[in-house]
DNA sequence: CGTGAAATTTTTTGGAT
DNA sequence: ATCCAAAAAATTTCACG
């Protein structure tokens, strides 16, 4: 990523926040012409620096009650492949990582109570073939959750 | 949340994917009004089911190449507020949550590399008073990443 | 690299069915 | 509860500095 600049960081703190926020708004906020917003945007998009623009869904408002990280180990480590491919399948399972550790791999799972995670857990998760166990570490409250610092990458390149 | 119907969903599909899909364009396939797809998302947005759009940012692509899950565990568990309270304000760490299990705190970090990532927990969590220590869970590789399904939401209200 | 203004498209509102 | 159509606003393009 090359030519990262004060402008371009305005416009990205903005639009991460609020996808919807009006381009000629942030133009106006930042003094500089719609048009120069509309193309640092595109160039974002080309860079690969922003993907899409998604709405965020209120899990617990739609009924999931229960969000859970759980730990996979294997029974052998070359069963991961397959592993991961069971694991796709089930629609609650949001997330899945390799990992480091004493776990293979890491899923985030929403389920609609503790007895639905419980029954994914034991009925779909351990039947997979290879997965030798899980550790579930059942999320009481999300203390916090925010969007990474953009001040590292920008000054860098403010010689340019 | 009530009243959630076949139409409800099909929009909700479409804007959680891409929150800048023209309502017009989805008013257009769904077969309806633009205006009630209007509506639509407004009410969603009033039941809070749906919260904010944002543009999703590639981690990867402004230099955060190691993201890690770390668990925490605390030396009494009175220290959790004050815990947190600190792990706030490192700015690598993005997301907080209390778990249950093995560890009291489940953090998700975006750093540089592994040896920015060592020096966030060797010289900031680890410092914090309260920290008895911490296991990192390295991603390796991000396998999936999902939206949650919506079929079991919707059916529940098809007689209304 | 940046702007201003025109052309196009989308959002939003309110009355009608 | 949904639609149509008008009004308001935003996006997108492009010639010019």
């Amino acid at each position: 990523m090359d030519h990262f600049d004060y402008i371009d960081q305005q416009i990205l703190l903005q639009i991460r926040k609020d996808a919807r926020k009006p381009f000629s708004q942030i133009a106006e906020e930042l003094k500089v012409s719609n048009s120069l917003v509309h193309q640092r945007i595109k160039k974002l998009k080309q860079q690969g620096v922003i993907k899409n623009a998604e709405f965020i869904v209120n899990e617990k408002q739609i009924g999931y009650r229960t969000k859970s990280y759980v730990g996979i180990r294997l029974r052998e480590a070359r069963y991961a492949e397959e592993v991961v491919q069971g694991l796709e399948k089930i629609e609650e399972i949001v997330e899945c990582n390799y990992v480091s550790g004493y776990y293979a791999i890491f899923i985030l799972i929403y389920a609609f109570d503790n007895q639905h995670l419980r029954k994914i857990l034991y009925e779909q998760v351990h039947k997979i073939d290879g997965v030798a166990g899980t550790d579930s570490f059942i999320c009481f409250d999300t203390n916090f959750k925010k969007p990474i610092s953009l001040d590292a990458i920008v000054s860098k390149h403010a010689h340019d």
